[in-house]
DNA sequence: GTCTATATAATGATAGAC
DNA sequence: GTCTATCATTATATAGAC
């Protein structure tokens, strides 16, 4: 557990990456300005200009970052032992922590690839791990599963308003990440398919899918 | 199955909105330009404003036709008896059709909450069906359940760039939709928690969750 | 209902001083 | 490295003719 730097003892560079990441995920890229984040800053837009050289290189400098976040963090969970009880699902939400709202919008919008990406590779590795203890062999490759398994995993995170809508509480708060975890847990420990029924789809798409 | 009406028959407004629906799923809502809609819709950007006034309610507008085509649709899926092999969820991707692009940013901007909310209650329905041949009460409310099921179905519609690029094809194109299908089949029908370490993980949520 | 033309406001980009 | 001042663009909103 380490705690985030003073934002005074970071460089204006850093400072206005933060604040773009802040402004990105709050009002999106277009609504954002840099006259705002400037401000949020605590700088002139013109050193966004000189640190940055466009609006558009900043949101790259921000996706950059997050793609070392992402790596870094990886490779702590790797180093790990994986826990048995707690999903590696679970980590893509709480790790993301105070870039949700950014990383929502950037992948609803194509972007923020490497973050997308080194999930599915972390996904690969939990199911290989699954397959050992898997009876049947799977039809598909493992990538097209991890990618959709990410992909199911993120959803919380980019409609995570509407969830919280529909929950009746807010999936941020205590309360709702815990029904959440919850429901998580009860959904992924309940196959919504039988086996039967699932061999059957299968061999209905090989034939005439 | 029914086929879209000729463009040239629509009324201005409507070829209007298609515009807009196509433009801000093409482009976003920020980028997406009144003259760019009218241009394609084959009017001036004056009847634009005479129509609907403003872009923000362009906008409204286009959500409000797709709650009522979602509303409509799941009228139409309640009437059929529930085909059992084929998911529910499944049918979220194709009924929103033409749409996928507009209702992937709507949903990720927090928008279109009817279609969110119309696909939760369909899923309700679902799993008060599902329930009935389920050994164990679920310690979870439906609702929850269903919004969580519906975010993950909905996932696919909203990354689905990044499932393109992790997958290697084109999630719409024949090839990828084949692909998808049976990757969601394999793990709908594949639980990822065994039932053991799910209580155990809900025991230690109830305890000091 | 439909069009043309204009007003206005905001913002990204830029230049240059310190 | 940092700031102030300005330019140039662009697109929404508006007014008014047909």
């Amino acid at each position: 557990m380490t705690i985030a730097p003073d934002p005074e003892d970071l460089t204006a560079r850093a400072r206005i990456r933060d604040a773009a990441l802040q402004h990105f995920g709050e009002h999106g890229f277009e609504r954002a300005t840099i006259r705002g984040i400037a401000e949020t800053a605590g700088v002139s837009s013109g050193l966004v200009r000189h640190h940055f050289g466009s609006k558009e290189a900043l949101r790259d400098a921000c996706d950059e970052h997050l793609a070392k976040l992402i790596r870094r963090i990886n490779d702590q969970v790797r180093s790990d032992p994986m826990p048995s009880d707690v999903n590696y699902v679970a980590v893509a939400r709480t790790l993301l922590g105070p870039y949700q709202a950014y990383v929502g919008r950037a992948l609803a919008e194509g972007r923020a690839e490497a973050v997308f990406d080194e999930l599915v590779r972390l996904g690969e590795e939990w199911i290989e791990e699954y397959d050992r203890t898997r009876p049947d062999p799977s039809p598909v490759p493992r990538k097209a599963r991890a990618a959709a398994v990410t992909a199911m995993a993120l959803s919380v995170t980019v409609l995570r308003h509407h969830m919280s809508r529909a929950m009746g509480v807010e999936v941020l708060s205590p309360e709702g990440d815990k029904l959440l975890a919850k429901t998580l847990i009860d959904i992924y420990s309940h196959p919504m398919l039988s086996l039967e029924d699932a061999a059957k789809a299968q061999a209905a798409l090989d034939q005439h899918g």
